[in-house]
RNA sequence: GCCACUGUAGCUCAGGGGUAGAGCACUCGAUUCGUAAUCGAGCGGUCGUCGGUUCAAAUCCGACCAGUGGCUCCA
């Protein structure tokens, strides 16, 4: 069935390639693959079911995953002939692009990368077909008795009559299920792009492997576009932001852990109040102990799951390490829920704490403010009975993307279920995973499985946003527990004069401060919405005359509330234009002899460009919108409109 | 922690066995300016740290520290 409704027949075994000749010889050239049913498969796999027959052309999205697969083998053509002794692990296609794992006796140098794409087109040149086999376990391990990581992944197919699909493009040949492009002249415009450790099968007990990535496109326009938003991406790279506009930096002295300026802790208490403010209502807030004997950690099973990342502290007068600093604020939690007991009247009951953290990541983990080792989170405990589960999950993702939303991010969900490393019997997993799913299905709302991703006491509903690289960021989470419960023996006393066992739920909406500020800054490449950069007016007066004048506006605009400042410096005004602007100062008032008559200002709106035209506005006018600005904590910058009101 | 790369002035970077460089920032002076970097002068570095090779090391080699990109882990 052809997508204008036309069908062919034809018999179980034809070649794509066959049916998309007798459609169009031209169309053959343009074909990268076939979809079938909605599954992708190349020109040379036999056709084994009938169905809706789309062909792929690079026009095609999903033509694009092909070809970077294709890409993976080509580059593996091109490595093993200049390096014969390297052996081919896996090399898939991945978001933007593909790589390829070696292992090689000595690792590959960026002269290599070089080497190797210039091999790559001449590989690709010489427009070798991709060809298809299929052939048994046994013959497929004597096409890689070279190849001892083929091997063992041929080592899971147990089935003797299994079928496994080899491809060969000119010298190279790749256990591989396809599919891919007609032939490696396909394959124009890509770029090798660094070069990585990996572990071979994502194990790190086992060898590491290197690992090199690239990306590839259909259109050479696609490429420098891709290319270029790499460059503009490393433009807001908020480890590069923190330190132009004077937030935050770090020194060795303190590795992973944030020193934070004036300026950076402006906006760092900003965002904590905000998060206060919105909690308020319906969470109690209270505070814990940094440190804590170990005995706590081993009731609550840190010490068994989680010690190698915990700091420990000496304890003097034992000689011991066996006091730490705490990783996570749970069982501090659970220490004040026991202290009273608790009816069945009081539940939900939600605890937040804003405690600072510290967890000894790996040297090689960290990475700017994204992962760090001290850190606050915006940590929820709720206490509630099991029947509560739907209603406080929705409350809680309601509450989440609601907060998200006010900075106008959006948040893809996952579903993560019980890991290999646990606690708990398999009977609790069970309740939980299925309570949980219950609760993130009866909002509707669309997620993605990650199954052995949970924590290791429960799983977990995660809400990720991606930087300015695409990476994505864990920022909120919503883990159900059952078994801190047990471990900690809570109870609440229920309508029946019984104590019954409560569920614990753990909740993050930043994930940590740190992180969600890193994810603000890259977001908004900078450019904070008023309410929440350190300087929210800049004052210019033009000349030594209107200084005065100047100064008494900004004092009226911090008698306001708003933090604004005054450069009157010997600089001209286009010099102190320029580096508010570098600043991102979201306004800036400029004081001349007109406006100091008509007690005005002209007001630059920042993100309105070079040569804008500058709107004169009362002053009081403009400390009236800014103020509103604030107070509804506004996205966009619109005080310095010229609007007549 | 593992693999690769990087580390030169506060920042961005050039230099690459033989006297340490630029722009910006900073200080001082001049300039008082109508919208995205005004001119001049000055200050500032034992070239990440420690060791080795060498007549001589910022430069070559090694270890360590830190950062970057990945892997593993993870808020």
């Amino acid at each position: 069935m052809l997508p204008d409704g036309a069908t062919r027949h034809v018999a179980p075994g034809t070649l794509p390639a066959d049916v998309v000749r007798s459609i169009g010889e031209r169309l053959l050239g343009a074909a990268v693959a076939v979809s079938v049913d909605g599954e992708i498969q190349d020109l040379m796999t036999p056709l084994r079911k009938g169905g809706a027959f789309r062909v792929l052309t690079e026009r095609d999205p999903e033509a694009l995953g092909v070809l970077r697969h294709s890409a993976a083998h080509v580059l593996a053509t091109a490595v093993r002939r200049l390096r014969p002794d390297a052996k081919i692990g896996f090399g898939p296609a991945i978001d933007d692009g593909f790589y390829y794992d070696f292992e090689v006796a000595s690792p590959f140098t960026p002269d290599d990368l070089a080497a190797f794409e210039a091999e790559m087109r001449k590989v690709v040149a010489e427009k070798y077909p991709f060809v298809r086999e299929e052939v048994g376990p046994v013959e497929a391990r004597k096409r890689f008795v070279d190849d001892p990581l083929k091997l063992e992944r041929l080592d899971d197919f147990t089935d003797p009559n299994e079928i496994i699909s080899t491809y060969t493009d000119g010298p190279f040949i790749d256990l591989c299920r396809g599919p891919h492009v007609p032939d490696t002249g396909r394959l124009k415009h890509f770029k090798l792009l660094n070069t990585a450790g990996a572990y071979w099968r994502g194990d790190e007990k086992r060898q590491m492997l290197q690992r090199i990535y690239g990306t590839a496109w259909f259109k050479k326009e696609e490429l420098e576009q891709y290319l270029y938003r790499l460059e503009e991406a490393k433009k807001r790279d908020h480890r590069r932001l923190g330190r132009e506009l004077d937030l935050f930096m770090f020194h060795p002295f303190s590795p992973g852990s944030a020193f934070w300026t004036e300026r950076g802790t402006t906006v760092y208490n900003l965002l904590v109040e905000y998060c206060r403010e919105r909690q308020r209502r319906d969470f109690a807030e209270i505070r814990t102990p940094l440190l804590y004997n170990k005995g706590l950690w081993e009731l609550s099973g840190h010490w068994g799951k989680y010690k190698e990342n915990m700091f420990l502290v000496l304890d003097n007068e034992t000689g011991e390490h066996d006091i730490s600093l705490k990783p996570m604020n749970c069982p501090s939690h659970y220490m004040l829920y026991l202290a009273k007991r608790h009816s069945y009247r009081e539940l939900p009951m939600r605890y937040v704490t804003f405690d600072v953290l510290h967890r000894n990541e790996l040297t090689g983990a960290l990475s700017g403010l994204t992962r760090v080792r001290q850190f606050s989170q915006d940590d929820c405990h709720v206490f509630l009975r099991e029947d509560q589960i739907a209603d406080e999950v929705k409350f809680l993702m309601d509450f989440i993307l609601g907060y998200y939303e006010s900075f106008g991010l959006t948040a893809t969900l996952k579903f993560a279920t019980r890991p290999e490393q646990r606690i708990g019997e398999d009977a609790m997993w069970d309740r939980a995973e299925a309570g949980l799913r219950a609760a993130l299905e009866a909002t509707g709302r669309e997620y993605a499985l990650k199954p052995g991703d949970g924590a290791f006491y429960g799983p977990k509903i995660d809400f990720d946003v991606t930087d300015s690289l695409g990476r994505a960021w864990q920022l909120g989470t919503i883990q159900l527990d059952y078994a801190a419960p047990e471990r900690f023996d809570l109870s609440y006393v229920g309508e029946d004069n019984a104590e019954h066992r409560p569920v614990v739920i753990h909740r993050a909406v930043s994930g940590s401060f740190e992180r969600f500020i890193a994810i603000l800054i890259e977001h908004f490449a900078g450019a904070f919405p008023t309410w929440l950069p350190p300087e929210q007016v800049r004052v210019l007066p033009i000349s030594e005359e209107q200084a005065p004048v100047a100064e008494a506006i900004v004092e009226r605009m911090v008698n306001a509330g708003i933090r604004a400042s005054l450069d009157a410096r010997s600089e001209t005004l286009k010099y102190r234009i320029a580096e508010g602007a570098r600043m991102k100062t979201p306004y800036m008032c400029v004081v001349g002899r007109r406006e100091a008559e008509a007690d005005q200002v002209a007001v630059n709106t920042r993100g309105a460009g070079e040569g804008q035209k500058p709107a004169p506005v009362s002053v009081d006018e403009f400390i009236r919108r800014v103020r509103a600005e604030i107070d509804t904590r506004a996205l966009t910058l619109s005080a310095g409109a010229t609007a007549t009101l």
